[in-house]
RNA sequence: GGGAGCAUAGCUCAGUUGGUUAGAGCACUUGCCUUACAAGCAAGGGGUCAGCAGUUCGAGUCUGCUUGCUCCCACCA
């Protein structure tokens, strides 16, 4: 009745069958990491076609910072997908990549060795860092030395990431591993950024830019993070010649760098005044009052001071209404020392100078007061204020020199043609689209690239010097591109000599590197061999697969839209599965600030890798959950189960004979079994992981609960016969697949059973197909008998009494066709049941229901 | 203020194109040492599907409104 697609032969192990005694679930991961490892058994084997490959990519954690649950869950989320593909016979090109540059890693070195980068030290060779560093006194020390260390902690660091990934089980690429800071890394990102300065896609400009005091770097639009931040409204008088004029302002300390007095043209107070001046408080300076529309009538007064500069409104005013500019906030936060010249008293000056924002605010409104232009005292309010997401101080807006990308935030057609990409992609699930149309249709400006930092990519460009020695700004010398990985403050530009450094006539580096994200943005690029590996390039790019959490959306995702857009014409990845979140118990986002993240080495050590992992797979694309230890518990248990079970079957005698199945109770269970071999395959080619889970598990379970129990005595028959012969193929057969089945979800548990009793691993078998199974019994078959067994069994709970009291007479109601199989099983049914007396069969047209007389307890 | 998601058992979640009596796991109750597993097995209790209104022979499912929660974006006078 049924024959295999292909008789399969069963290489026993070189340890031979071995079924421990007690299965455990302790040690399986170190024996088999160290396993993995040792055989390659993930290796990416380079085919002829890009058919024949499934491409990842995966998002680089940065070393320096920490992992929580939320991240396991994700990188396992991939994981599940990466082996299903592999097992589906696909060549999965899954490398994994450290983010090591940028400024998280100067920041855990400066605080890890006490020390702090300045350029101008030179560098010292025999540099050590201090065995304990004094925070007090951080040594000052010279970038490449600075930048030595960076590597050491990230070393480090990196081995730590590793060891958690494996553990995990990620079946990644190990030997395609790359680092953002690797000279493979500089080389794409300096490339990259030269042809798109040539073709004029990134430029480099003088603007107001938002600016992090703490650690003095201009920072992107996509690096923001609205905080509330306690501030005051201070009522204040400026001085015009009918009277005062009221503005209301949370940042007093701008008076000073105040240029107009800024009302909306349709707004009555004011309209009288627009033409006029007044003088600010204080200071006396002589001021224009002038109408805009983006002054909004309902906010303070009605009118406000435009500073230099307060918020991004003021950039409006100042580039439309085109304002001075009138700094006073320097790059490291503090009021100016020297007095501005439009600034006529020096002892009010002196007040603030060199003062930080908070002081010199409390100076100003004691001045204020003090005059008498302070009207009444200030309202305490809680406003939202432009954080850096890794800074603790609100952004102050600075004019500097920056390289941008462009990015449709200064182009409508360009950001069209984002959108479009976007649309191109097939979002898991389509929601999260979404999210990236509205970030890229509020995009307000180009993409900043440039930080003032030294752990980084350098930007491969020198300037020119006049006589004066003054850079020309305007005609950078670009790197050519085979000179590519380059340094320029310690290379020379073509035509140049070193000793032309600094010089007039001479040249200057560009003394800033790329942010972290410039680089990331190609890890496709990166990843794939672009430029360096064109073959591979072809097989892998663009890739199958982009993933992880909805929250770099913004970043990571459309950075690496944009770059492939202008550098490969294509998007980056066919599709993107974005995760959740893991909420913690009161459903808040678990994050590090918040100091409700769950390490996940803890959970795995009191788990195991595969128990996490399931618990990761019940969690669909996209939504949010809430952790719960009590979940890992539940996980652990079916890997425990899968052993048991295993050994059960194997330790019945492993049969791989199909051929030998013929007992109907047998046929219907394989006829289920295909049904979920079709339902998983299904789910997973949807990149559903959560429902091929609950199909397998759910078979699984009541393969345990029902056709084990029912088939256990028959199973346990002499070998010779038929019955027992039935028994055993099928248990085997079935044993297999399941195992299969599990392998991209638990792979710890489902290599050790194979290990049992087959060779190699179970993670390059091939994904189980509903032809290695023919079938032509009954999937009903077996529903019925369960449903006979619920009521034997019920009978036997209801009367208090052990599962082994035997039955003296049993009456079985249901219809013809009910009836007829569990007759086709009733030697099996008897066993299970314990019926040692009289069986009774009565037709009816209801449901299954069994009567049942216990014999007297023995 | 703009956008998105969610609301089903005490908890975590399924519930295809509307169609019998709304499901699972955990938790809970009760019983059972049953030779794969007591980290087990068996049986059982538990729901006004957030609320209101509508479409329909029929609504957890479709439409509108309301409420609540979560996330993203905007909001610095």
């Amino acid at each position: 009745m049924t024959t295999p697609a292909e008789p399969r032969t069963d290489v026993p192990t070189a340890a031979g069958a071995a079924v421990p005694e007690k299965p455990a679930l302790e040690g399986l991961e170190d024996k088999w990491i160290a396993r993995w490892k040792a055989d390659d058994t993930y290796a990416f084997i380079r085919p002829a076609s890009r058919a024949e490959v499934y491409s990842i990519d995966t998002p680089p954690p940065t070393v320096s910072g920490s992992l929580h649950v939320g991240h396991v869950f994700s990188y396992t989320h991939t994981d599940l997908i990466a082996r299903f593909q592999r097992m589906r016979g696909k060549h999965v090109f899954y490398p994994i990549g450290w983010d090591d540059n940028g400024l998280p890693t100067e920041r855990r070195v400066q605080n890890f060795y006490g020390v702090r980068c300045d350029p101008t030290v030179p560098y010292d060779p025999d540099f050590t860092p201090p065995e304990k560093p004094d925070p007090k006194h951080e040594l000052r020390i010279s970038r490449p030395n600075f930048v030595e260390l960076c590597h050491q902690l990230t070393h480090v660091d990196e081995k730590a990431f590793e060891d958690l990934w494996r553990r995990v089980g990620l079946s990644v690429n190990w030997s395609s591993l790359y680092t953002t800071i690797s000279a493979d890394s500089i080389m794409v990102a300096q490339k990259a950024f030269l042809r798109n300065v040539v073709r004029e896609e990134a430029y480099l400009s003088e603007a107001p830019t938002l600016w992090d005091v703490t650690f003095q770097t201009a920072v992107a639009q996509a690096e923001l993070d609205a905080r509330d931040y306690p501030g005051a409204y201070h009522r204040v008088a400026f001085h015009a010649a009918g009277g005062p004029v009221f503005i209301e302002t949370t940042r007093p300390e701008l008076i000073a760098a105040c240029v107009a007095l800024i009302a909306h043209p349709d707004d009555e107070r004011y309209r009288s005044l627009f033409g006029s001046t007044v003088t600010s408080p204080l200071y006396g300076v002589e001021l224009p009052v002038l109408a805009h529309p983006a002054a909004e009538p309902d906010k303070g007064t009605g009118i406000a001071m435009c500073c230099t500069f307060g918020d991004l409104t003021d950039v409006t005013w100042w580039r439309e209404l085109q304002l001075p500019a009138r700094v006073i906030i320097g790059r490291d936060g503090r009021i100016m020392r020297d007095r501005p010249e439009w600034i006529a008293d020096d002892a009010t000056w002196q007040v603030i100078a060199g003062k930080t924002i908070v002081s010199a605010r409390e100076l100003v409104v004691a001045g204020l007061r003090a005059s008498g232009d302070l009207d009444g005292e200030p309202t305490p309010t809680l406003r939202k204020a432009n954080f850096y997401e890794k800074g603790d101080k609100p952004l102050e807006i600075v004019s500097t020199r920056q390289w941008y990308i462009r990015n449709g935030g200064r182009d409508e057609d360009l950001k069209r043609v984002m959108l479009e990409r976007g649309a191109d992609l097939e979002w898991i699930p389509p929601h999260m689209r979404y999210r990236y149309d509205n970030w890229v249709g509020g995009l307000n400006g180009d993409w900043l690239i440039s930080r003032q930092r030294f752990f980084g990519v350098p930007f491969p460009v020198w300037y020119s010097l006049d006589a004066d020695a003054e850079p020309d700004y305007d005609h950078p010398i670009l790197a050519s591109e085979d000179r590519l990985p380059v340094d320029p403050s310690s290379d020379v530009p073509a035509g140049f000599s070193e000793s032309q450094r600094g010089k007039p006539g001479g040249f200057v580096a560009d003394p800033d590197v790329m942010d972290t994200w410039a680089t990331s943005s190609l890890t496709p690029q990166i990843a794939c061999g672009w430029e360096r590996d064109p073959e591979l390039f072809d097989v892998t790019f663009p890739m199958d697969l982009n993933t992880h959490a909805h929250e770099i959306i913004r970043t990571w995702l459309f950075s690496r839209v944009v770059r492939a857009h202008f550098e490969n014409h294509s998007v980056p990845w066919l599709r993107c599965m974005i995760s959740g979140f893991v909420m913690d118990p009161d459903r808040k986002k678990m994050s590090k600030s918040r100091g409700n993240t769950v390490v996940p080495t803890d959970v795995l050590e009191r788990y195991g890798s595969d128990a996490v992992r399931w618990r990761a797979a019940k969690i669909r694309p996209g939504l949010d959950s809430p952790f719960d230890q009590a979940e890992m518990k539940v996980g652990r248990r079916l890997a425990l189960k899968v052993l048991n079970a295993s050994k059960f079957v194997l330790g019945a005698g492993a049969l791989s004979d199909p051929a030998a199945i013929t007992e109907p109770a047998d046929l219907s269970l394989l006829a289920q079994l295909t049904a979920s071999i079709s339902e998983a395959t299904r789910s997973f080619e949807a990149y559903d992981y959560t429902s091929a889970l609950e199909s397998t598990e759910q078979f699984f379970w009541q393969f345990c609960d029902d056709y084990l129990e029912l088939v256990k005595e028959r199973a346990y028959g002499p070998a010779e016969d038929s019955g027992a012969a039935s028994a055993r193929a099928t248990l085997t057969l079935t044993l297999d697949i399941v195992l299969r089945l599990f392998a991209p979800i638990m792979p710890y548990v489902t290599e050790e059973v194979w290990s049992w009793w087959k060779a190699g691993s179970i993670h390059q078998a091939r994904w189980p197909v509903p032809d290695e199974v023919v079938v032509r019994e009954d999937p009903e078959l077996l529903s019925d008998v369960s449903a006979a067994l619920i009521q034997i069994r019920g009978a036997k709970t209801q009367a208090r009494v052990s599962m082994k009291t035997e039955i003296s007479l049993a009456k079985f109601y249901g219809t013809a066709w009910a009836l007829a199989h569990l007759q086709a099983v009733a030697p099996d049914l008897r066993a299970v049941g314990r019926i040692t007396g009289d069986v009774i069969w009565v037709e009816t047209d209801g449901p299954i229901a069994v009567d049942v007389t216990l014999a007297s307890p023995t």
